[in-house]
DNA sequence: GCGGTCATACGATAGGCGTCGTAGTACGGT
DNA sequence: ACCGTACTACGACGCCTATCGTATGACCGC
């Protein structure tokens, strides 16, 4: 309803999201974020792409909403970054701090859960 | 009330408890048990212990009633095997099955837990 | 048998979380 | 300048969960 929309000198060109710190990062709550298998799905996609990925570049079967919050989740959990492109929002994995903060932890979770979606992919097909 | 303390066949010597089967434990399930406080100080504390350990062992600052919980959450979601062992109740980490599915992950969460237990109190003490 | 101890079950409560829809905001192209 | 697109914010709903206290059941030693 304002007719400027610059208010209070809020920098309107500057969208920035908020990371934790590395030294931040709680192995609870990174275990958390990958407890979800909404979430599961974005990491793997974010860790099989290597590279920054846009939002609606992962398939889910979720509404936009619910996407923006998993990605909400992730990212303040501290397991993804976040910019914007444009009017596109990148993401990637923070694979370097992570691998700091817990060593070889990602890697095994990335292998678990394709493991198991083959297993499971076996299952239903046998 | 009833007078009998055997009612309806049901086997009083036989307190049994269920266990999911190694191929029914899923990673999302796993994570999800791991990613909560006081489970973590659980399953960091039965793998320090390596074999048995009575409930009660673990101390933990939450009620008698909530530690039961925790226990059946993670026995529940595959991560531990409780047996009955007169009146205790004895509790073991799965490593078997969950190294088998998803190998390595195990250990790096307890390597991570570590480390960030060492990290903070180094934050703490200096 | 009796009582003590360990653990469970059940109910209650408060908070968190996943999901959605709608309305709104930022950016890029025409 | 306008519109369309991409994402966000907010409120709502229902479910799950972490916590507790109390009452109950199972076992062991006497």
């Amino acid at each position: 309803m304002p007719t400027d929309t610059t208010p209070t000198g809020a920098p309107s060109g500057a969208r920035s999201l908020e990371h934790p710190a590395r030294e931040d990062i709680r192995l609870a709550d990174v275990l958390h974020a990958l407890a979800d298998p909404m979430r599961l799905r974005i990491v793997c996609a974010l860790a099989a792409a290597e590279g920054e990925l846009n939002c609606a570049d992962i398939e889910l079967p979720v509404s936009k909403s619910t996407c923006t919050h998993h990605f909400r989740v992730l990212r303040e959990h501290g397991v993804i970054q976040q910019i914007y492109r444009g009017t596109a929002k990148m993401n990637g994995l923070r694979r370097a701090d992570l691998d700091a903060l817990f060593p070889g932890l990602v890697d095994d979770v990335l292998r678990a859960a394709d493991l198991q979606s083959r297993r499971l992919a076996d299952e239903g097909d046998a």
